[in-house]
DNA sequence: AATGAATGAGCGTTCATTCAT
DNA sequence: CATGAATGAACGCTCATTCAT
């Protein structure tokens, strides 16, 4: 009796809180931020309209949540990747990664990307930003890496990848071709490979 | 009574039609398609909101008309551009145009790409791929002076182009950042110039 | 065709706008600021509700519409009441004024008085003083007459009289019972009478 | 088991149920009823939503609780007063109560008062007339003042008295000026003194 | 007795589109 | 051709009340 809050009670709440974020997640990408209503995600996490503020208090706190879910799941990727020694890998590994979801870019483009796009055109300072603060840390990530590789100019490396991933996903989009994405994929790899450290070091791990 | 309109109404008419479409390309840029009333078109117009019907019977109407201004503004830039005897020149012509938009691209991104990522949400069939037709044009575009250049690949090149562009549009939009594309700029003209034909025939202008 | 506004039209338009502020004075009054909702307004006015917006951009417009009918309807009073020659005539008029809405005090109070207790409940700095402007404008009046009388302290006075047909028209409200204001009004109608000038200089009307 | 309740549980219910009582009172008499809500009253009085339902069966419960607070208050002070032998005295402690409360009421008016107000406005017959019933009260306690003093129409006098007091506080609020009712409440104690008996016979203290 | 969670009806507001003149 | 006015469906959000434990 210590503690007064029913265990059951609290893990059927997470657990409601957890479909919630996952499905506004999957439906603001489906649908985009303006013409996906609450009902919508309320339908889709099977939650009555009603109870959805208990959990999210507007529908810009579930936009967030379902940013926060697109930045958790390139964590986890990053995460894996760091797992490979070689910095150059852990790049390659992430235009595979890109490659291997070209289907769902080239049928809704890039989750934050589209988010990115939508919230801007918001005049109120209220999440315009949000978006690119995900896409910063990506960014972050894979100078890290390029640093790494002794690489000259990293930041802008990094733009350059990160760049070349949001302009074929949203081309893969808007053309409905996924397979313009592998093509784009391969020629990001070879890219890649051309690179070249500015003098003949070894390449070594700055623990990215 | 053969000709029942008169040419000053009718005058009159296409200057309404013309300056509706003009904003609603402006407007539509700035706040986006679902943000954007047909009340914001007609007040930024100066048309009252009733007649705005007489011109566009829809909303998706004026969009689309929008697209077209885009398309038109494409048209001028690339009938500009062929103008130069050499197709590399045409390319960086283009490079060099984009990196002049910077500012507007930091505030609102490009405007046919932002306009692909709403309408692309879209679950009816109505004008999901128009934004596409546009974007296609202008890879085609591309493609022929890569092909005029004698490269290899040139449809992939051209594909490679524009993706930088709109990857690197949708990143100074969502990072805030004009010079952001500055950078991009002068690297992708670095690799314009690094490009070599296949073998060492010289460059031909297929009529582009 | 000078006039391109169709004159039946705006008649009409003009018509609706009565129509609904109208309503709205008698609606806020006898139900109350929050229990009405624009449903019950548009119902009354026989307007559909979506157009109620073409006239009032929001509710608190509806409200300060209302509250200005009650003000017109007080200026009209005044109006008639300064063709009497006498000031204590005009305070006297005032009174049998309120005695005379005695029923419809008791069955919903003023509708300023009440209106100025739920506007004041109101944390946001939005309205909740509009309707002490309307008493402020009742109490000069009164000040004035009191002035023109040569009373001493015309201003305490002034609020003295207001607020004794507030109390009233508050307590006649709260016990269901009119002739409450009837004994009162008889009450304040001797104290009128019995109210001496400072010195014993006649009366004049100083254009009140 | 004759008694399964223990003590301590019943001590801290009575406790909780004084707690949600008094703040009800408050909150109420702050923001109104309408605009309450039954969190607001719960969080001020640091009890889960939950909860309340157990000590109130509705919000009505609450609001009545909440008058029989003001009640419970007006009782006080009566009874306060009546260890005064002079009702005259008595009824000018009222008074002096009144002005002592003045900033209180130029921010939320009366409790009773406005609680009536609002309560009036409701079309169901549920509380529509509960305050009434407390100001009832408080008028005939007046009454017996008067009665005791031997004035002529006491019943009269006194909701004339409380009429007054409706009403400056109605004004004070409504003009957010504290002030008024300093000057108000010192002419009502003027004309308390004012008033003679209809004889010459001397005061009697009918046991008020 | 206690409480976090659930529910659904209802509100103010917006807006693309249509209509009457 | 032009336009003020009309319309209604839909959306985000609130809240008193109930429920399961």
């Amino acid at each position: 009796m210590t503690d007064s809050v029913k265990p059951a009670a609290r893990a059927r709440a997470q657990d409601k809180r957890r479909r919630l974020t996952r499905e506004a997640a999957r439906v603001l990408h489906e649908k985009g931020v303006e013409r996906t209503t609450l009902a919508d995600i309320a339908r889709a996490a099977d939650v009555p309209v009603g109870n959805v503020y208990y959990y999210f208090k507007t529908k810009d706190d579930l936009i967030l949540a379902a940013l926060s879910e697109h930045s958790a799941h390139l964590d986890e990727l990053t995460g894996r990747l760091e797992q490979l020694a070689d910095p150059r890998d852990r790049l390659k590994g992430l235009i595979e990664a890109w490659v291997d979801q070209r289907e769902i870019a080239a049928l809704h483009g890039c989750p934050t990307g589209t988010l990115a796009v939508e919230l801007d055109k918001r005049a109120d300072g209220t999440l315009d930003a949000e978006a690119g603060v995900v896409m910063r840390r990506l960014i972050d990530w894979a100078e890290r890496q390029f640093r790494a590789l002794g690489m000259a100019d990293p930041a802008d490396l990094a733009v350059s990848l990160v760049s070349a991933y949001q302009g074929m996903s949203l081309l893969a989009n808007a053309l409905r071709d996924p397979e313009l994405m592998s093509r784009q994929g391969a020629r990001l790899l070879d890219w890649l490979d051309s690179l070249q450290k500015p003098d003949g070091s070894p390449d070594s791990d700055g623990q990215a």
